[in-house]
DNA sequence: GAGTTTGAAACT
DNA sequence: CAGTTTCAAACTC
């Protein structure tokens, strides 16, 4: 791995605290309180490897490290075993890296930062994390409201690079392949439930014996708010196999903290854990993706200052919310929760969300939108220039790209952008960049004026913003996004990505993608306006994807930068394009639900006014389950289905 | 702590 | 795709 978080401690720091109050969006936190070592025996299973790597350490050299203490790593990763199996490697997919949320259980790594950071205090962490075999993982935790900041913000790590990751894990952790073992483990272990994960029920009833929660496991979620603000579940039907759970939507297992009951979201049932995410994947590809986008608001750069930044956070639940009763002042809306406002998604009666109420953001949309269009002719040249500068980045790109053509930015190059393209790509990342990033960076801006109750948390609203992500090329994006950020001001904690950088080596997974990515870049490159580190957390928790997170980041760190410079706002177009539920990633990219985004601005409605048709071909749908699982051979006629509706879906895909 | 309410997720 | 059921969190008492 070659991540360099030499700022990571802080980052992690920052973000344990804003977790504390944040608790709709972040409310899943990892845990970072003791928890009593685990009696089951993950020691017992190949699972153990990932005991045997008890902590990430994240040195300023760079490099992330496992060390050994007292926390358990667990890495699972499919792709780690077999990285040239890994689908997204294929050429045929390329984009396929993780397009979707597909949650790893970035716990791990989220919970590794802290562990690195204030974990060297205590060492008894549980860190679990699942690398899923697409790439899956770094969605999840970003995507899904609940996660925990922290969380997030691992993820990214790892889903800059699963693959990274990954041979971190093997390198240290796991000498073998990871996966195998860690599916053999489950296996082993229980029969994997069935998709309803009631197979496993007898399983699930020993798991539940030495698993069930301990006395002091039996609080409360909801008492939890302060302590460590690590909320867990407490299920009693769904084996948290189900995205009612709030730790396995989050992508992250269950922990002595929950109260549930039989989980099977546990390290020794990686492989059922796997097997059912991907089964509510190829129901729904965004199941795992961040429910929380950034949205419109930020658009025109002028309008900075005055009233769409108003809105508490332009961040917006990405699906809405459909509160008939609560007015959207309850927890019991998911954008409350996340304190964000509703938006035109929201199918809520009577919203009187403090964050913003649908009608408000309705008005506000389609005052953007008109303003959008005054500017169009503006954009036009902003486009041309897009494109040109694409050009070179494109140049710049490929050769990042290419391991061996690899060439470093130079800061000269970052910076060049800088004033100029600013602005231009403020505007233009808007459009195109949906990453959560941008969440981040208005987040920045929201620093100045925070919502009531946001003030403390500029780091959670700024983590709920983040974890939207949903595209499969948004991830990418976000890589470079959240590179770029690394030398931003506001959080030099966060780990930023852009030390990540650097290794070429780490794209090989990507290289299939090549083409496909380097649109993507250029797009980053250039539209993206990173302005704060928080986009490379982000962009980091997202992109799970395997590819070469490093590589995109070191270039979009240095055209970033540039960007970024002035403007706070990144719009995540795509998310915000990205249609909630979508049968097929593609689909949703080709029509988003609300098209914000193309409303907003370009008013290309397919393509981006850009002129980067990114989006078609990014969203490979979903990622073909990986052989890997199956590998195991313990697969599942589930398995083998849902590879199959993979497969489909991929061939879907990409439009011309 | 038990019971109720709520809305998302899952199912049909 | 819409309607219904199930579920677990949020909330109330």
């Amino acid at each position: 791995m070659i991540l360099k978080c030499a700022n990571v401690p802080l980052y992690l720091l920052c973000l344990l605290e804003g977790i504390e109050n944040q608790r709709g969006m972040l409310r899943r936190c990892l845990q970072f309180e003791e928890a009593p070592p685990r009696t089951t025996g993950y020691s017992d299973s190949p699972l153990n490897l990932a005991n045997t790597v008890k902590s990430l350490k994240l040195s300023t050299s760079g490099h992330v490290e496992l060390k050994e203490t007292s926390e358990r790593l667990m890495v699972n990763s499919l792709q780690s075993a077999a990285p040239s199996l890994h689908p997204r490697s294929s050429e045929k997919f390329p984009m396929v890296s993780k397009p979707l949320g597909i949650g790893l259980h970035l716990n791990s790594i989220i919970n590794v930062a802290c562990t690195a950071t204030a974990g060297e205090k205590s060492t008894d962490h549980h860190i679990c994390v699942r690398v899923m075999k697409s790439g899956t993982a770094s969605n999840n935790l970003v995507g899904n409201t609940k996660s925990c900041p922290m969380k997030l913000r691992a993820v990214e790590k790892d889903s800059a690079s699963d693959e990274e990751i990954i041979s971190v894990t093997k390198a240290s952790i796991v000498p073998s392949s990871v996966t195998n073992e860690f599916h053999h483990t489950a296996e082993d272990h229980d029969a994997a439930p069935d998709e309803n994960g009631k197979s496993n029920s007898h399983n699930a009833d020993n798991f539940e014996e030495h698993d069930q929660p301990s006395p002091r496991k039996k609080r409360k979620k909801t008492s939890t708010g302060g302590g460590d603000g690590c909320n867990r579940c407490n299920c009693k039907k769904t084996k948290c196999l189900k995205l009612y759970c709030d730790c396995f939507a989050a992508g992250i297992y269950c922990s002595d903290p929950c109260s549930c009951q039989g989980c099977f979201n546990r390290p020794e049932y990686e492989k059922t854990v796997i097997e059912t995410r991907e089964q509510i994947e190829s129901r729904n590809p965004l199941a795992f993706a961040p429910k929380i986008v950034q949205r419109i608001p930020e658009l025109p750069p002028n309008h900075g200052e005055d009233g769409y930044r108003s809105t508490p956070s332009s961040a917006r639940h990405k699906k809405g919310c459909n509160c008939k009763k609560s007015m959207c002042l309850k927890k019991y809306c998911e954008c409350y929760q996340a304190n964000v406002g509703c938006s035109s998604g929201c199918r809520c009666e009577g919203c009187k969300n403090v964050y913003g109420r649908k009608e408000e953001y309705a008005a506000m949309e389609h005052g953007v939108t008109r303003e959008m269009v005054g500017n169009r002719k503006l954009e036009s040249t902003f486009d041309k220039e897009l494109e040109i500068v694409g050009t070179k980045r494109d140049l710049l790109c490929t050769e990042s790209i290419n391991p061996h053509n690899l060439t470093p930015l130079t800061p000269s190059f970052q910076y060049s952008d800088h004033g100029k393209d600013a602005p231009k790509s403020r505007f233009i990342s808007r459009r195109y960049l949906p990453s959560p990033d941008s969440a981040i960076l208005s987040s920045n801006e929201k620093t100045k004026s925070p919502p009531r109750d946001l003030e403390k948390s500029d780091v959670l609203l700024e983590v709920s913003e983040e974890l939207p992500d949903e595209g499969s090329y948004e991830w990418q994006v976000d890589y470079n996004v959240g590179i770029a950020d690394s030398s931003s001001s506001r959080n030099d904690s966060v780990p930023s990505v852009p030390h990540l950088t650097q290794h070429p080596d780490t794209s090989v997974p990507m290289a299939s993608a090549t083409s496909f990515r380097r649109d993507y870049r250029n797009l980053s490159q250039n539209q993206l306006c990173p302005g704060s580190a928080r986009l490379l957390s982000n962009s980091m928790r997202r992109h799970g994807s395997p590819l070469a997170p490093m590589t995109r980041l070191c270039e979009a760190t240095k055209s970033r930068q540039g960007l970024d410079s002035g403007s706070v706002q990144l719009v995540d177009i795509l998310e915000d394009e990205t249609p909630v539920k979508v049968s097929s990633p593609n689909k949703k990219r080709v029509s988003p639900p609300h098209s914000h985004i193309f409303e907003l601005g370009s008013g290309s409605s397919g393509k981006l006014k850009s002129g980067r048709k990114f989006i078609l071909k990014s969203v490979p749908s979903f990622p073909p389950l990986t052989p890997c699982i199956d590998s195991k051979g313990s697969t599942s006629e589930n398995t083998h289905k849902l590879q199959g509706d993979s497969v489909k879906s991929q061939n879907v895909t990409v439009n011309p």
